[in-house]
DNA sequence: TCTGGGGTCCTAGTGCCC
DNA sequence: TCTGGGGCACTAGGACCC
């Protein structure tokens, strides 16, 4: 899909379309997820800074970012690939691989054009919105023809041309080969694809390691037999949180890293595992990043027990100078299969989601009655989020354009209707309340937050 | 400029067992 | 009995991807 969460907001409102969209965390340490090609114009790109591209793209609109409505919206084009073969493998919400040929789907380049091209209409249809198709012999290319096909278009790597075509294209071009790898590749004078064929593969291998140099030195020739794999199972669950401000009180840190623990065991439940190894991860006021596992000797999804390890693993690193993030992950997966875990969450000291919670917000924002300024424009973003859908009694349908200092801003249209006007609300105000999202496309599946399709 | 969140995979060191 | 080495599990860190 193409700048795919920008997209999906400039679908969904009309204001919106042809405009500056930038979606990431709007907080101090924000940075963006993605940019509508109109923002990436004044230079915004993804994983930039929200404060810098608040300074190339000042009029941009800034959202927050609504997995909900783009998983659901995701949902649906993932159903029509399965349309077509059973063996999907997607990478994210708005990328996967599929095997054409397995299913017959496809046989030959004209065959497979054809397949593309309705699906590429296909998705139109059913979601509004703009994807691209790379078709190539294997997974790598396929890659690069879809970077290359982008926005709404199809590439088609002929066989027999790939090495030709891959020669002159930067070592940054092949998927794996980063910053720090294609500085590594630099130094020694590799900068393009043609370069690193000729380095040989031992040279790659003493430079990068073994499984890095040869994969790379295959991939420099074109070759990759590497199969689509529809199943793909889950080997960790991990929540984390990065500060507004660096955290200097210890105690502070305890609370927040149980906190993370429960949220992560939340999540974990939701999956249906349990995990063995527990993994807290600490990055420092300097950015320097520590971590810590502990491995259980059988795997557990019990809050309690999680968060007294990640406790554990806490009193093992230095926190003085401060943390700007704490995280909690649990990994050595196992499908859940403890017959008694209903009766070990009823019997824990706290259940997950309960108690911990409301001691944190307590410590926040217990403070006393004069709230500051800032902290006015915190609570009413927490409320409403700038993007999100809400409904007015007297107006009908909108979006929260902007909010803070007690008012909330909302622009008044819908996917199909024409750009709205925008009045301005109370935070407090009871005519206002959230909403689920609207279908994109008319007669269309509805999307909700939820993921269901009504 | 000042760096999110949720993942995967790889490497290297260490300790233990056979 | 001592030593070496392979294999494995565990831990920590780094790079990369979207």
């Amino acid at each position: 899909m193409d700048a795919f969460y920008a997209s999906a907001e400039q679908a969904s409102k009309p204001s919106l379309r042809g405009k500056a969209v930038v979606v990431g965390g709007l907080g101090p340490r924000g940075v963006v997820a993605t940019a509508s090609y109109e923002a990436r114009v004044f230079g915004v790109r993804s994983a930039m800074p929200m404060a810098q591209a608040r300074r190339l793209a000042p009029n941009a609109a800034y959202l927050v970012p609504r997995f909900g409505f783009y998983r659901a919206i995701s949902e649906q084009v993932m159903g029509l690939l399965h349309s077509l073969s059973p063996l999907v493998e997607p990478l994210s919400l708005d990328e996967a691989f599929v095997d054409l040929e397995t299913e017959g789907a496809a046989w030959d380049r004209a065959s497979a054009r054809l397949v593309g091209e309705k699906l590429r209409a296909d998705i139109r249809a059913v979601t509004g919105l703009t994807g691209s198709v790379g078709l190539a012999a294997s997974k790598m290319l396929a890659k690069i023809a879809s970077e290359e096909a982008k926005p709404d278009g199809l590439v088609l790597i002929e066989p027999g041309t790939e090495r030709a075509m891959l020669g002159p294209m930067s070592v940054r071009t092949l998927p794996g080969v980063g910053p720090a790898t294609g500085d590594h590749l630099r130094r020694a004078g590799i900068t393009t694809v043609d370069d690193l064929a000729e380095a040989g593969e031992d040279e790659l291998v003493r430079m990068l390691g073994k499984a890095h140099g040869h994969g790379l030195y295959a991939m420099a020739l074109a070759r990759d037999d590497r199969p689509v794999v529809a199943e793909r199972e889950t080997k960790s669950v991990s929540v984390e949180d990065t500060y507004d401000v660096d955290i200097h009180d210890r105690v502070r840190v305890g609370l927040e890293v149980q906190r993370l623990a429960d949220r992560c065991v939340r999540r974990l439940r939701e999956a249906g595992l349990s995990g063995r190894t527990i993994v807290l991860k600490v990055r420092r006021y300097d950015f320097s990043t520590l971590t810590r596992s502990e491995t259980l000797r059988g795997p557990t999804d019990d809050p309690g027990v999680v968060r007294e390890a990640a406790g554990r693993l806490l009193e093992s690193v230095d926190t003085t100078g401060g943390v700007r993030l704490l995280g909690v992950g649990v990994s050595g997966l196992a499908d859940f299969t403890q017959e008694d875990l209903f009766a070990q969450a009823a019997g824990a000291a706290g259940v997950v989601g309960d108690g911990v919670d409301h001691l944190v917000e307590e410590e926040r924002g217990g403070e006393g009655v004069d709230h500051s300024v800032e902290e006015q424009q915190v609570v009413a973003e927490r409320r409403w989020p700038s993007g999100h859908d809400v409904r007015h009694a007297e107006f009908g349908h909108g979006w929260v354009q902007g909010s803070g200092l007690g008012r909330v801003t909302v622009r008044f249209e819908t996917p199909r209707s024409e750009p709205g006007r925008v009045r301005t609300f109370r935070v407090d105000d009871l005519e206002l309340e959230p909403a689920e999202p609207l279908p994109l496309v008319a007669g269309g599946p509805g999307v909700s937050v939820d993921g269901v399709r009504t």
